[in-house]
DNA sequence: TGTATTCGAACGAACGTTCGATTCCTATCA
DNA sequence: TGATAGGAATCGAACGTTCGTTCGAATACA
């Protein structure tokens, strides 16, 4: 889908800068100035400033999606948290920039939080609620347990990891081989949370 | 501490609007007319525009010191994890902009990320760390259970509790009155979590 | 040859800051 | 007590800079 290496370079710095800086913290002559090309080049390829950020937000958020493919893969509920915990490490570990596009919206929302973010936002927490909601059914999760809430915990718990190492690395040692150490930690301490009996 | 009228308007329309919006995100016109002054009163009673946003900030922070009072006079690693989350989730419902700041410079820090934010987050990290290590000390919580990790599974889940809150208002009723009950739903998931055993 | 792409210059608007004039407050003195 | 001097506080206007966008010319490509 991209048409020229302009075009191309645009999203790549735009993707870059907008998200260590936000819409408002970067200038065209900045973007254009990192991308090689000039400042006119981003009203033509985008229609605008704004255009670009949207073009990269759409782009940053397609991933989303693959939430669904893996709620109708995996049906065992526990194992949904499990696959859930993988997808999200893997989704930030590959891809540094999505979770500061994700906060940053969620904290301080441009014009395109309500139709671009708001929407995937809540289709992850609506399914993770509603895996929990089942594990709790099939009595693999306490009755008493809120599955909105339990889903929330659950998102809260991973991503501010890696909120917190985005700007503490002194605190966390993030070395890539010892995610799986540390999914299956995250998965022992919300399943446990959570759960009817230890797994 | 506060000096004049147009001091504290300032101080109030600029915690509000610089939370919403972020530094960039708010001009000194903006911020004059919501206060009722003239813009040249910014740079007068705060040298420029991001002396306010600095003196915001810290009046802001200001708070984070009482993790200090809390450790002394908690004890009970486990007693020390609910006080955490009461004290957490006082904070937030008692003002409304503190997470947004703390999210949104976490997100795109600002010059005042690494002098006035990181030391207060390393803190508090640090300190619930401790509480937890001393609790796999006394057999309370699991020794397999990195101090670090599990203070940030912590903090992460009750604030992305609230940061989800901040725009996904449907997801979650916030009211008050289920404070006491979302906190004891947290610790039970937390301490379940990562306890030797249920408590 | 004609369409798509890129550039540099220029535009008006908005930005943060500065500055002289004015108003407000308070301590001081007749 | 009433007048007043002086400093603090506030205002409105203007400054120079940076912002995002536009546009005609130049280039590349098919």
């Amino acid at each position: 889908m991209e048409k020229t290496e302009c075009h191309k370079k645009l999203m790549e710095v735009g993707t870059q800068l907008f998200s260590e800086r936000g819409l408002k913290g970067v200038s065209i002559r900045e973007l254009s100035l990192a991308a090689g090309t000039s400042i006119s080049m981003i009203s033509y390829h985008f229609g605008s400033k704004e255009g670009l950020y949207q073009a990269v937000l759409q782009q940053q958020f397609a991933c989303f999606k693959e939430i669904h493919e893996i709620r109708e893969r995996v049906t065992d509920p526990v194992e949904m948290v499990k696959s859930y915990l993988l997808w999200t490490f893997g989704r930030h570990r590959n891809n540094p920039y999505l979770l500061r596009f994700y906060t940053s919206e969620l904290t301080n929302p441009t014009a395109f939080f309500e139709p671009l973010v708001m929407p995937v936002i809540d289709e992850v927490i609506v399914t993770m609620a509603g895996a929990i909601e089942e594990g709790i059914r099939q009595k693999k999760f306490r009755e008493d347990v809120d599955p909105t809430n339990a889903a929330l915990a659950l998102a809260g718990m991973v991503n501010y990891f890696f909120l917190s190492s985005l700007a503490t690395r002194n605190l966390i040692s993030h070395s890539p081989e010892k995610d799986e150490m540390l999914v299956q930690q995250y998965l022992d301490i919300f399943t446990r949370g959570i759960g009817a009996s230890s797994v």
